[in-house]
DNA sequence: AGCTATGATGTGTGCGCACACAATTTTACT
DNA sequence: AGTAAAATTGTGTGCGCACACATCATAGCT
């Protein structure tokens, strides 16, 4: 029935030591003859021993830290949906000795970031988990990580260089494709000027927005390369008086048929201008089930919104440096979520179901 | 060491009884006077009490029979994928002493069902799975389980009378209503004839298909009660020579726009006629990431396809009964799952994620 | 030789739980 | 009241590992 799985007891009878002896051969902490340890790793050859993690954390009793580096979730509620998987991953693992502290950066000031970033390389945590959403700040931490050992998992942006233990993500070119074809198919076949919106996004810093605009202009350049017309605009904050101007002027043009907006937060603020403006004619594609998007979804304001499951993102996060923290567990180097499509008539199913 | 778990030592403690006492509550196996059972429930009434797996696991060395009661998986590629989300399962829970029996039935015999659910329950597992495709037959055993206090879990299709320790499934009146949004958005604005397609289907005695049907005519019953007729064909097997033939008058019709497919092995047995007959030209919404669907997805036949997700239902039916045997937790009694939408677009960013 | 550093090796304990069994109290009955 | 039986309650043990500590052997020194 249950295969019988050797013990450390059992590899000690079978070199004719001790466990003690044994267990210092596994953990390799000296003191141990030669004669011994030749003893000991000769058995270890022959047979594969498996310790059985198991009783391994229920001895250890030790406790985990673990420092999550992301954005304020005050500043904007996709992130505060962020916070909400860290905390949910933290309730599950707290009994097996896990905590979660959490380091919030300043969304739009870079300072911030390597500020806080310093404050938790000081803390000495045994795993952190990283938004990264400032591309060259970032650097210079992951190598001081990587310096002290300190296994690092990145969510949300991916940095190449990086090197974590693991990315979870999304597909972001290909999420931009997809805003694509369901902007494509709200058309009825009809044609005009479509634009691609980016609110408050310092894009120099931020490739990931760059990446959707990308994959939704060449969707259309495969397609139908004459029919469509795609125009970017990058606005600056709501309450810039630019930016109510900038917009009004856009969806003047009778030829704008939709816009797709490339943020979650930014999708909201959008929405929100169509109906006070009754421009609900417009097909509204944008992300994630924020409160105000999925208002705006029940209203027909919004058409569809790409989900890209923050909370799970942090959730998996925390999940896979609990793995390698504790059962010596390596996760995938690449998690790429699948691209969500919310519409009115799976609204619901996806808000009755929880994180699994 | 900060966040003291609370042990069943400290459960003993504050209700001034011994540990053996407050075990026996937990387990209520008796044995424990009145007054002892009041104090230790009201100490666990105050306090959030969660044992710690890993040591239970340590201790009881105990191994657990669930058995699986699914139709063969060589008739239908949809109950392959099924079955790989149990083997999935039982991967994750065999180092826990979980070990899961596949008892087949035929998906097309109803007396099978009747003859291996009689050698499921002689079999005397811990916890059962079902998926009940056959409503009348299913009814009996679902009362000797309870007599016999082994829990069972239902997926795919629900019986409400069979009041299981959990359903896993989706909405399938809603599931209906999705996939006419998405043929509705399919049709560029124009008006025709749309066909709800079921292949060798006893709808008799199969109530989830008659739901989506449902689902389906209501939306365009809400949105747009004439543009649209609606038509349902309830087709033989395909070898049958009425198939090809009532399909070939369904198609003959030049009003006719779309197609609805209500189950996904007949998604693709539809999407070969159309591709056979060069009528990609006909909108074709059905259910599933089969291969067979993907290969057409790719090609441009299938428009869209409503994951049922078949292999998590399974996977996170045997997770319930698990969780149910080994942390005494009890799973929702119903689990729906998102109705999910594959389009070309995300198509890869499903197939590319795992099952989490 | 007697003694101590020093290294090598073995033993013991706890982690939290489940379960067996021993100890104790209560009840039933003569 | 005395005793056996039954009901209740408490204690002890093992699961496999890690680590602290006790024991043992040997060499080096006076």
């Amino acid at each position: 029935m249950n295969t019988k799985n050797i013990r450390i007891k059992d590899i000690a009878q079978l070199a004719g030591v001790s466990v003690g002896t044994v267990d210092r051969v596994l953990h390799n902490r000296g003191r141990v003859s030669e004669d011994a340890l030749k003893k000991v790793l000769s058995v270890l050859d022959q047979i594969d021993y498996k310790p059985n993690l198991i009783a391994r954390t229920l001895g250890a009793n030790k406790t985990y830290r673990i420092a999550a580096l992301v954005p304020n979730p005050d500043q904007d509620p996709y992130w505060a949906s962020s916070k909400s998987g860290i905390s949910q991953a933290e309730a599950e693992w707290l009994r097996y000795g896990v905590t979660v502290q959490p380091f919030f950066f300043n969304l739009y000031d870079k300072n911030t970031f390597t500020e806080v970033a310093r404050r938790v390389t000081d803390s000495e945590p045994d795993g952190i988990l990283v938004a990264p959403i400032f591309y060259h700040e970032t650097l210079p931490f992951f190598e001081e990580f990587r310096e002290r050992g300190i296994p690092y998992v990145l969510f949300n942006t991916n940095i190449h260089e990086g090197q974590p233990l693991s990315f979870i993500g999304q597909d972001l070119y290909q999420s931009g494709r997809l805003g694509a074809e369901l902007m494509h198919l709200s058309q009825n076949g009809q044609a005009g000027i479509l634009a691609v919106l980016h609110v408050n996004e310092d894009l120099g810093n931020s490739v990931h927005l760059a990446e959707k605009e990308k994959g939704f202009r060449e969707y259309f350049d495969d397609k139908n390369p004459n029919a469509f017309e795609i125009r970017t605009l990058n606005l600056t904050s709501p309450n810039n008086p630019a930016f109510e101007k900038e917009l009004l002027e856009l969806i003047g043009n009778n030829k704008v048929r939709g816009l797709f907006i490339s943020t979650s937060k930014a999708t909201a603020i959008i929405a929100a201008f169509l109906e006070k403006h009754r421009r609900t004619d417009l097909k509204l594609i944008g992300y994630d089930m924020l409160e105000e998007n999925i208002f705006y979804m029940k209203k027909g304001v919004i058409d569809f919104l790409i989900n890209q499951n923050p909370k799970r993102q942090a959730f998996l996060g925390i999940n896979h440096l609990v793995g390698q923290l504790i059962l010596h567990k390596n996760p995938p180097a690449n998690e790429l979520l699948p691209l969500e499509i919310i519409s009115r008539e799976n609204l619901a199913s996806y808000l009755s179901s929880g994180i699994h």
